[in-house]
DNA sequence: ATGCTTATTGAACATTCGTGCAAGAGCGCT
DNA sequence: AGCGCTCTTGCACGAATGTTCAATAAGCAT
């Protein structure tokens, strides 16, 4: 008597979506550029070759889903994480704080997110995602800026400029600690940014990012 | 009576070697990670197929060679504008302005770097040459910053970690103004850095940048 | 149980890739 | 003028790629 074993099992679509941009972005964080491979993420989700493009009509789309994912998920989870602050100034500092986080400071992330940025040059969707998870991620600088420099009685300030800035910031000690983790440690990284956002509390920027802006 | 006309010419292997980098940074450019090709930067240099591993015993190789000359080209380029300054700060205002002008800010230049990125966590050669040349950039900065900083008679401060963080403005402003030209102008971010290094000159991050550091 | 829907499989296809290698030819030297 | 070094060529090879598609079988409905 032979138990029955199936060889696969049917899922929902939605989870199936889930699982294959899961692998994706495994595959990419282990692989790089070498992991934008039907037949790795098929084997990293634990699927067919032929799968992958009953789900997704190329690959490309795949790609397209996982950034999209990917992006989405640490822009809500820090403006969670960020809305707990009892003030702008505190809401800035657990942004900060959270940015430096596992998960998002991890040198194998850097093969994902440059998987990306080689994308969106070429591809619109690419470009729609990156242009919408972009301002999605300003937008929250914006609000905790602008109301600091209110709470503060500043002067006029760019405030889109300085949001893009400190994002700026943000992303640039990302970049440099992802391609050497020795070069600084996360606590210094969190203070080279809290001693922005002083700074700018301060009225240091005024003077340069007065409003006219655009 | 017909002309002689030669198939093809021979260089000197040098020449030969600056060409092959040549072509392969205006490949990469132009199409991204789809440029990391033995055919496509022959063509583009317009040499045969085999010519490039007789140069290059790999093509990574190549690529590592190019990384060099580009990053060692546009550090030298920086410092040799901003010796011009009769200060610290102006040297610095020299450097920033020098980082936003054409063949740095430059959106077909993203990838170029993002593929030089990729490689780094998988390629010892390209790793050594991301830390050698970022050293480079560094201290340059860091010389600029630690002048100014003696000339204001500002309290010690972490000068590595001021280098690190104004590079990483510098390199994120990069980053988002090459995945979206239109989110800022050029003007814009000089301003961004500017206000950056009239805060530091202030001594506005002494408090957060103090000196133990490391 | 039986049938139906369709999620899932895996082989097949045409491309493209990097590298190896023997043949060819430019150009300096005698 | 002709020898010879080696720069240069381009075909050949195996491996890996994305996509297509007919066949298979899981799981729900009847």
């Amino acid at each position: 008597m032979v138990a029955r074993v199936p060889k696969f099992s049917r899922i929902q679509p939605e989870m199936r979506r889930e699982e294959l941009v899961d692998a994706t972005l495994r595959c990419l964080a282990q692989h790089g550029h070498a992991g934008v491979s039907v037949r790795k993420i098929a084997a990293a989700a634990g699927v067919s070759i032929g799968l992958i493009n009953h789900y997704y009509p190329s690959v490309d789309q795949l790609i397209s889903h996982a950034y999209e994912k990917l992006s989405g998920g640490i822009a809500a989870h820090l403006m969670e994480v960020s809305a707990g602050g009892a003030t702008p100034r505190e809401s800035l500092s657990l942004f900060i704080r959270e940015s430096f986080g596992p998960g998002i400071f991890d040198p194998p992330m850097l093969g994902v997110w440059v998987v990306f940025w080689s994308m969106v040059r070429h591809s619109a969707d690419m470009q729609a995602v990156q242009q919408r998870t972009y301002a999605q991620y300003r937008q929250v600088l914006e609000r905790y800026l602008g109301d600091l420099a209110g709470d503060s009685g500043l002067p006029p300030v760019n405030i889109q400029a300085a949001a893009t800035a400190l994002n700026a910031l943000l992303d640039g000690l990302w970049l440099t600690w992802c391609l050497n983790p020795k070069d600084f440690s996360v606590e210094e990284g969190i203070a080279m940014c809290e001693g922005w956002v002083d700074a700018f509390a301060a009225g240091a920027f005024a003077a340069r990012l007065n409003i006219p802006g655009r």
